[in-house]
Parts: structure tokens; C-alpha cells; sequence
DNA sequence: ACGCCACGTCGTAGATGGTCACCATCGAAT
DNA sequence: ATTCGATGGTGACCATCTACGACGTGGCGT
């Protein structure tokens, strides 16, 4: 490990002076290029751990997410990471498996590791992120408030929902079911609402035709065999994200319906799928912007923006 | 920020005393008790920034991955993460987009924060190391060799290939061609190399059936169409991973082919596809463990595991 | 029974690498 | 010659761990 003082006694001047010039103050020629000379040569790299010591603050940011096997949360990582990195901050992505302990663990590393702050994008779990705040971190939340008061980044699930049903009514479909995701969860919530209203304003009755599944496949299909083995069956879904509506497509081919026979409205799209029956209305769930936003709000509180805790709404956009 | 020496002091005991006791080192009672009530009622962490620059040493990996929208990085993310957390070391996942500089900044960043070791998944880039050997710290390669002499973990990828091209052939397919990834990447030409190798042995001509893409699902698309659109088309074709497979259906597809008509075999699952078509060949790329695999095998160099490097070959299964 | 020795355990102090407040010094300007 | 500004050096500090030293206790020998 080459320290700081080896820079300073190769380049003749002291380790003040050496910090001086690797962190942009004046300092006086010929030392700065003395400095940044044996800097080179010994490939000097300053410790981030001394570094973080010494100012109580690591330009860490911890990305706290249930299910890195998700497609939307991969590409909000990416947002995160893109936006993050023009500042210089490193991201630790915290993997939950919507377990509360895990996410309980991931708040504690992120005050013992000096991390300067940490977004949340929780799934399921109402979370505490009380240890965090008392630590004076500055924390976002991404995809639903929490209980405390924080800078949130969302997206209009209300109005996407309602629009891409309206949307699958414009098209002639007469009983439209909606596969959202856990009760407890807002966006979920939210969704289900928006497709209730525009079910509603169509003068139609949603009875029936709500299911709520886990964000995951195996429940998208299990819903989807429900409504479709029920006494009424639907003639088209709304869907709460991609993995579902994957499961639901599943559960619609092995009964040989298919859109755009079969009315399907989804929320995020389905790129990863070779053949993607025509028809299908994709509510463009916009990840990467909600990372690199969440990121930009983050960043702007630990360099200390004051004020009252905002909320940013991501504009989300029908492709039917 | 609660210190040991907030809990010193409350215990009645030196700082030493909680650092023993908080290591598990031997203490006369009732100090122990003591400390660890005292502990427990402040809500101590111990400063995990302070404990590396004292010990030289963060219980933190990187694991460096060329594409986190790439689902089977993730799932090899998910499988290093498991691992990781047995032991108690935190990963952070560094996205290069194949970058080789942006590497080399993640190389000097795990240098500088005191990372444990690295865990490297390269794509196309050749990758110099020397900046994480030279300070020391353990480093694993995954998916293909690096000029260094170290430990990896690779798949049998010659073998599926050539396993996998045979069952295309036993199925009565007799222009097979194949879509692998950039000339310059080891598991890119082992794959080739077995696809040609099955060909041969079946006694047919692989000249004009090899494309090179970059495992993204473009290139994909394009190789097919180039394939499709050639003098003499192929009747089937071998695929390097998923997303060119999923490029390649849609290419096939506008054409009004699709399996099991057309033969296809295809490196990892198409999991995410709501619409598989039946008769694909899929070569189970076992992500997870490889990425479990590395991780083990990291740790037990951190650990002080010495002697010549190891290479693990994690098998592969057809799913036919 | 007393003293000495050995062992166990606790506290002190120094080290880890970098930064910054404060001080000293040097040069220039009045 | 004196003062002021600019700039580099010194030393304290961040939180933790640990080598070393010191102290106390218990056992054993005389």
C-alpha cells in the first residue's frame, strides 16, 4: 500500500501539502507538479477508507432493492449507477429478498460503512428507516412513501392504469380484470385504483375481477388461471408488472387464447420476450429515469439541501 | 455516531475491553455482560470504516460485471451475494458496460476502499489485473481465463455445444449454423468450437455458418437475418446466450419461421419468455452457481488459502 | 504462613492514512 | 522596516485494534 507519505517524501514536501494538491487547492509551483509526478510513478491512490474516517463521510450510496432478478429493478439500478458515478459515488447494491431482517441489516452496514446515503425501493415490507435518519443519513425512497417524512421519486400508477384501461375499453373489450401486486403495497394499490376508475367511468363493475399476486411469474399465472376458471371469465388484464404478465400469458396460451384476441395492458415492457403477441398495451414503467432521479435527489441532499421533503412523479407513457 | 468509547465508558471499562469482548476474545465476567448490555442499550455499531484502515482489511468484495441488465450477470450476482453473506462480507456490484476503463477505475476503487478481493466477469475486454495483484488482494476470474494466473470458474462450454449441437443433429437438422459471441472471447470460441466440432463429426461443412455477435440482443437479430438472408440458409442454429436467442426468434419469426420447425439450441434460459416456442434446446447456463463458486473460492483466498491457482468447471445440463 | 513466581486479564499507547485548523515563514508592498 | 497575504508544515483527530506492560491472584515451595 503506498500512503500518502511515500508521495510526500518522494516528492520533497509534506503529506498536507500532497492532499493540498491531489484535492485541488493552490499550492505553489513547482510543487504540484512534483506531486502529481510521483503520485504517478508510485501509482498512488488515496485510501477512500482513511479518507472516510477522517470526514465521517464515504461517497458510498447504498441502492437497497427485493429482488435483483427483476428486470425493473436492474434497470433502476442502472440508473442509479449512471447518474451516481457522474458525481464520483460508488453504489452498494443491497439485495433484501423482501426480508425486513435483511433490509434491517442493510440500514446498519450503511451507517457502520459511513455510507453518505441510501435509496430504498421497497416491495412489500413497511420499513423503519429510522436507524438510517438518526444516523443523519439521507435517504429516498423509490416506487412508494414510507412512513416517515422523505424524498420520494414515483410514478403516476393512478393515471397509467386508468389510461391503459381505457385504452382495452376503446378497443371493445367488455370485461377487463386487473393482477396487481400485494395489498399493502401502494403502487399496487394505486394501479388497481386507476383500473377500477376507468372500469367505473365505463359504466362497468369491477366485481370480481381483482386479483393481487407477489410480482413474481408463478403468481401472474395463478391469478390468471383463477379469473379465466372462474363463473365470468374476462376478456382482457391489466397487469402490474412484466414478470406477471409473462405468467399471465402462460396461463392464456396453455387455454389457447392469446392476444390481441384476449385484451392485455401491462405495466413495464416485455423485451426480453422473442415473440410477443401483437396487441398488447405497454405502460412504459420509466425504471432508469427513476433511479437516475432518485439518485439526483440524493446527492443533492448530502451536499446539504435543506427543506421540506419532496416528491418527484415520473411521467410513465401508454405504447398501445 | 455511538463509538467504543461510549460503550467503554457506560460499561465502566476501557475501550480495549469492548473491542475483546466484541471480537470474542476471552474477558472475566461480569465485563462481558456489562459490555454487551451497554452495547445493546446505545444501539453501538462498530465503525466498520475505522476497523478497515486499522485492519487493513473490509469485509467487502467487487463484484465486476460487464452488463446488470444481462440476466444472467444477475443471477450470477444473486448466487455471489448468497455466498458473500454467509461469511458476512457485503458485495458491491460494479457495472463496467464493457468499458475497459471504467474497470480499470473499479480496480483502483477496490484498491482504495480496502475491498477484500474482486470477483471479475469480463465480456469482451482483456483485462490487466496487476493493480489489484500488486496490492494484494485476492482475485477470482469468472467465465473466461485472464492472462494472469488465477483461480476461475468457467462452464463446460465446448462440451454443451458440441452435446447440444448433437441433439440438433439427431433430430435430422442439416445446416445448423451457429450465433456466438466476439471472436476475442474465450467462451465465445469454445462454443464455436464445439458447435464446429459436432458438425464435423456429423459430417458436414461448417464454412458460412459461423456469426459473430456481442451477446446482446441486436447483434442477434442481425446474425440471423444475415444468415436467413444468405445464399444457402441454414435449417437450425446454435446460440450463444439468451438475448441474441431472443434476437434471433424475432428475426426468424418476421421471416414465418419459428421452432421446432427451425432448430434452435440456446446458452441459458428463456425464462422471461411469456411464449416459448417448443423443440428450443436449452443449454441450462448454471449462473447462480458459478457465481457461488467464485465466491467460495475468493473467500478462501481471503482467508489465506495459498498454493497454485485452481480452475472449477461447473457443469451444464441440456434441457432437451 | 509467607513469599515468590507464573499466569491470566485489563489498560495504555501507538498505529492505520488522510484532512484540516492553526502556526510559522517567506516574499512583496507600502 | 513593518505589515499583510499567501502558502507550506505541524500536530491533532477520526474509530478501532493490539502489542506490551502492569497488576492482581492463586498456587506452590520453603
Amino acid at each position: 500500500m503506498v500512503t500518502i507519505y511515500d508521495v510526500a517524501s518522494r516528492a520533497g514536501v509534506s503529506a498536507a501539502t500532497v492532499s493540498r494538491v491531489l484535492n485541488g487547492k493552490k499550492v505553489r509551483e513547482p510543487y504540484g507538479e512534483l506531486v502529481r509526478a510521483a503520485a504517478e510513478e508510485l501509482g498512488y491512490q488515496p485510501s477512500r477508507t482513511a479518507r472516510s474516517l477522517r470526514l465521517q463521510h464515504a461517497d458510498v450510496i447504498a441502492l437497497i432493492i427485493p429482488d435483483i432478478e427483476n428486470p425493473f429493478f436492474t434497470s433502476l439500478a442502472r440508473g442509479v449507477q449512471d447518474r451516481a458515478r457522474e458525481d464520483g459515488y460508488a453504489v452498494v447494491l443491497c439485495n433484501t429478498d423482501d426480508d425486513p431482517v435483511r433490509e434491517r441489516e442493510y440500514f446498519d452496514l450503511a451507517v457502520a460503512e459511513h455510507m453518505a446515503g441510501a435509496l430504498l425501493a421497497p416491495a412489500s415490507s413497511t420499513s423503519d428507516v429510522s436507524p438510517l435518519l438518526k444516523a443523519g443519513r439521507a435517504v429516498v425512497a423509490i416506487d412508494r412513501h414510507v412512513d416517515q417524512d422523505l424524498d420520494t421519486v414515483i410514478m403516476d400508477n393512478h393515471r397509467a392504469a386508468l389510461d391503459a384501461t381505457t385504452v382495452l375499453v376503446e378497443r371493445g373489450f367488455r370485461r377487463i380484470a386487473c393482477i396487481t401486486g400485494p395489498e399493502d403495497v401502494e403502487t399496487a394499490s394505486q394501479r388497481a385504483d386507476g383500473w377500477r376508475a376507468a372500469t367505473l367511468t365505463a359504466g362497468r363493475d369491477p366485481a370480481g375481477l381483482l386479483e393481487h399476486g407477489d410480482f413474481r411469474m408463478d403468481s401472474g399465472r395463478e391469478a390468471m388461471r383463477a379469473q379465466l376458471d372462474g363463473a365470468d371469465p374476462p376478456d382482457a388484464v391489466v397487469v402490474g408488472n412484466s414478470l406477471m404478465a409473462v405468467g399471465a400469458l402462460q396461463a392464456m396460451a396453455s387455454r389457447g387464447m392469446t392476444p390481441p384476441d384476449f385484451g392485455m395492458a401491462v405495466f413495464g415492457d416485455l423485451a426480453f420476450a422473442p415473440i410477443v403477441p401483437a396487441g398488447i398495451v405497454i405502460i412504459e414503467t420509466p425504471a432508469r429515469e427513476l433511479g437516475s432521479a432518485a439518485a439526483s435527489l440524493l446527492l443533492a441532499r448530502i451536499k446539504g439541501a435543506e427543506g421540506a421533503s419532496r416528491t418527484v412523479v415520473v411521467e410513465t407513457k401508454i405504447r398501445a
